[in-house]
DNA sequence: TTGCTCCTCACGTCACGTGAGGTGGC
DNA sequence: TTGCTCCTCACGTCACGTGAGGTGGC
């Protein structure tokens, strides 16, 4: 043993050029994937300055979210044929890993409009909204009006929503038909609806630009069949037509309230000539 | 307990409608962040609809990368307020990580390019390139020639570019003044430099457009000195006046091959008029 | 000699995953 | 009764992190 140990890194001297603790080098000894150059009689490490390179490369792998048996197997048989191969492979995952988090902006951004929304609209009064053309998707609920049923439902819906690559913020709404509403106890669901951006999606419905008849509730579900009666009298008061559906959009849900019976809800009902 | 069962969903049921495996349930209630509704005398859980929706809640806090602690947290003190707070949060967290993202985007994209060209370049032959307009970061080196103190430069060189957040490429390439070229065994480093993609950089050195003679080797740094001698012969012989200093970049490396030894290098001399 | 560094256990963390072995409901 | 589902341990995984307790070099 020869060797100048002038020449080589102690373990901390290493892990501080690395920028990491030296447990992460004992680790990366006990798992092979990087064992000093050189070992004393009396166990002390040394590595050389080509092992910073090897670190590095590490860094790189780990970098990609590869864990270190996978990374230990490439560096044992690796080659630039290989290296490309991985390198497109990564190219794809990153494509992939961006995608979602622009996904999850656009959730993030929708969520925090809603919010606003919940905290600043007010609550049991009825107000008119114009509204754009807009793009839906939607799924028939013929099940029974059972919370059950229902809660199976909306996740079947949010099943098929994923099933497109549609993360469109994940918030569901329920449409309840008028005519339903005309015997009391009424309040029934016949679609769930998810919002999505544009209508290139081919399973897209377009809901018409059009005036709309809003009245939130901060109560949960405990006066919405009240105020969907409030909203078609309205309609009839101000000489509209109602349109098929009232559309149940939910403002605050258990992000920010603990439990249905806090849930800010918002009512929507199409107002035809 | 008076409940009808019927409503509820077991254990079974409920992980298939939220698309995870039963023990992640289990989990959710050791941790306490997700306990079912109504546990029955023989230990089996009930969860309920409102149950659903808890956990979707649950499963959007963690696709922001909040651990369980912090979500079970939140959930104890949620209000919309909160939640408002929590999404800007959320909101700079996705973009640091889609900066990060395209940064590596960028990464791969040109080891992908140098690894190509490390293939396919012919080794030992002078070849004649003409560059455009290039911006580098450099950092002098003033040390001794010798592996170690030139790696810790080099990892000290990483850290400034790190310290800009630049991580262009992570390549680092070494400047070897001519003058030190004259006398043999003096293919020292002077600077080492690491490419970025503009000049926006108030630390960015301009290296101007122009004629470079070029070769390559795939033996290391065996060859590097006798090469950087036939560049400059080249220069002298083809009327050129030779640049200050030889750039060396390095195609392949432990990324793709296996200790100094086999790294395929690329030694430039800028070509004067 | 002091102070800093090195070492090796051993156990903790985080969010589950994986059986093993046994029970319960239709 | 069969078959499916439920339960509770207990231990594994992954990439380290965190001391504890002791040694070594200048």
């Amino acid at each position: 043993m020869g060797e100048n140990l002038k020449n080589y890194f102690t373990t901390g001297e290493f892990a501080r050029l690395c920028n990491v603790k030296k447990q992460t080098l004992f680790h990366y000894d006990d798992v092979g994937i990087l064992r000093p150059d050189i070992v004393g009689q009396n166990g002390y490490r040394y590595y050389s300055y080509n092992q910073l390179e090897v670190f590095f490369t590490i860094s790189m792998l780990k970098e990609l979210d590869m864990p270190l048996v996978e990374i230990k197997n490439y560096l044992d048989h690796r080659s630039p044929q290989a290296f490309l191969e991985l390198l497109k492979k990564q190219q794809q995952e990153a494509d992939e890993k961006i995608k979602e988090l622009q996904w999850l902006k656009r959730f993030l951004h929708t969520k925090t409009e809603l919010t606003k929304e919940g905290l600043s609209i007010p609550i049991g009064e009825i107000l008119l909204e114009n509204r754009p053309e807009e793009y839906f998707l939607v799924t028939e609920y013929k099940g029974e009006d059972e919370d059950k049923t229902i809660a199976a439902a909306v996740a079947q819906h949010l099943n098929f929503c994923h099933s497109l690559d549609i993360y469109s913020a994940y918030t569901v709404g329920g449409m309840v038909p008028v005519e339903s509403l005309e015997s009391e106890g009424n309040y029934v669901y016949s679609h769930f609806f998810t919002k999505v951006s544009s209508g290139k999606f081919p399973a897209a419905t377009v809901r018409p630009a059009g005036i709309f008849a809003v009245c939130c509730d901060d109560e949960g579900y405990s006066n919405v069949e009240h105020i969907c009666i409030q909203l078609l009298q309205y309609a009839k008061e101000h000489g509209f037509q109602p349109g098929s559906h009232i559309y149940e959009d939910i403002l605050l849900d258990e992000m920010s309230v603990n439990g249905y019976d806090n849930y800010t809800l918002k009512l929507s009902l199409p107002l035809l000539k």
